[in-house]
DNA sequence: AATCCACAGGAAGATTAGGATA
DNA sequence: TATCCTAATCTTCCTGTGGATT
């Protein structure tokens, strides 16, 4: 029996606790946002006296610590009403996954609502009966209260947010705050002025972490996460390193080593080596260069599979660099061929600034005097990888041998 | 200095698709 | 189910521009 087993069980070399590593893992120490914690503390201590705390808003890219630190704090202060025997409640919920306001509602309700029988079914009720009994629910519990809703810009409507700017209106026992998290800047441009002012009474923004701060997130998690010696400081120093180029995501730079650490291990070595870190790395670029391209819209798919096919053609019969004309020659000749409607030039120089963005493609701008300016545009990754993830798309694989100098002149 | 190429990219309006609503 | 709304997509029309050429 435990043979049977054993086989499947890699032996441990290199992990302590793996989950340590994970995105939802959230750990004691949060390095580097002393300054935020502190903020949001003083914010919310109101609560401890009793009082409503502001409503806050915290903006912040992925990876900054938006979550972990209001989870954090949020833990702590029902830890300390407890201990000062205060009702203190603090319920988070992620808008990306429950994104409804009868979703969100019933979530919070429920919440308070401790007996079974009494739950909110999770349909059928109209929103309004589920506003009445969170209303009551939380009255009855009494209180203060922390909302606090994550990717809150995910949010279908605004009437929610507008519901729970004034809910401490219609309470009469209960008080309630809200926290909202988002990392879209402008979200709260097109937001109902009310909501807008009374939601963002607070605000913080947590700005991306720097290598240096990378470094000392990784080393803490590296130590639980790890047996000792496995990842040496420069291997942290490397991932931290290679994290903070790409907009200081801590997320990003545990998800690095993490993947290294696994190479690692399927390779039955001890330690993390940079070869490990290396291929880690081009293995996560690669699976989001296949998501990207594989979600690309069909134009957009055309217009790249045009890139990759006069790009080889060119190298054939001319050395020249592609510009945005040529391209849309080929681009308009692979529809034809496609049978699909060509889009407009204007169109089209807007697809390709936007593949530029996505890194998928580079266009550069240039003038070429009396010959205009036009864009050079180059594909940024591998030809064959790309030509096979687009002929998954049945429009492309149904063009998949056109060849553009048939029909074009030199 | 003036010209002019070959586009870039802004503005505004039209079209379309998908989702909500009655 | 039909219809209505909205956001995204796309078009039309436009002005702007770096620098080789005249």
């Amino acid at each position: 029996m435990q043979d049977l087993f054993n086989r499947f069980i890699p032996e441990k070399r290199i992990f302590r606790n793996r989950e340590v590593l994970m995105p939802s893992y959230i750990p004691t120490k949060l390095p580097h946002r002393e300054k935020e914690i502190d903020l949001l503390a003083s914010v919310s201590a109101a609560a401890l006296q009793g009082e409503t705390p502001s409503n806050i808003f915290i903006y912040g890219k992925t990876g900054t610590g938006k979550t972990a630190v209001t989870k954090w704090v949020g833990k702590e202060l029902a830890k300390a009403g407890n201990h000062l025997d205060k009702s203190v409640h603090f319920f988070y919920i992620n808008c990306a996954i429950v994104d409804t306001k009868y979703g969100v509602l019933q979530n919070i309700a429920n919440h308070f609502i401790s007996q079974w029988s009494e739950r909110i079914p999770f349909t059928g009720w109209p929103t309004e009966e589920v506003y009445s009994k969170l209303l009551e629910a939380a009255d009855k519990a009494g209180g203060v209260t922390i909302i606090t809703l994550d990717e809150i810009d995910k949010i279908k409507g605004d009437e929610l947010l507008y519901n729970l700017s004034r809910i401490n209106s219609d309470l009469t026992n209960a008080k309630v705050s809200v926290i909202g998290i988002s990392n879209d800047l402008k979200f709260t441009e097109f937001l109902d002025p009310r909501v807008k002012s009374s939601l963002g009474e607070q605000s913080m923004i947590f700005s991306p972490y720097n290598a240096e701060q990378l470094k000392d997130i990784l080393e803490q998690r590296a130590q639980m996460a790890f047996k000792d010696g496995v990842a040496s400081l420069p291997i942290i120093t490397l991932c931290a390193g290679i994290a903070a180029q790409e907009h200081g995501d801590a997320r990003k730079a545990l998800d690095l080593l993490r993947i290294s650490a696994e190479l690692a291990e399927r390779e039955q070595s001890n330690t993390v080596s940079e070869a490990n870190v290396r291929r880690a790395q081009s293995e996560i670029e690669m699976d989001r260069f296949a998501e990207v391209i594989r979600t690309l819209p069909m134009q957009s798919k055309l217009i790249l599979f045009s890139i990759i096919v006069a790009e080889e053609a060119w190298r054939v019969h001319h050395s020249g660099k592609l510009t945005t004309g040529e391209l849309y020659n080929v681009y308009n000749a692979l529809c034809k061929k496609a049978k699909v409607n060509s889009l407009t030039p204007r169109r089209v120089t807007e697809l390709i600034s936007e593949l530029d963005m996505l890194g998928i493609i580079t266009a550069k701008l240039i003038s070429k005097g009396r010959y205009g300016r036009t864009k050079e545009i180059r594909l940024g990754t591998d030809p064959e990888k790309a030509r096979s993830l687009l002929s998954e798309d049945e429009v492309i694989s149904g063009v998949k041998d056109f060849k553009p100098y048939t029909q074009l002149h030199f």
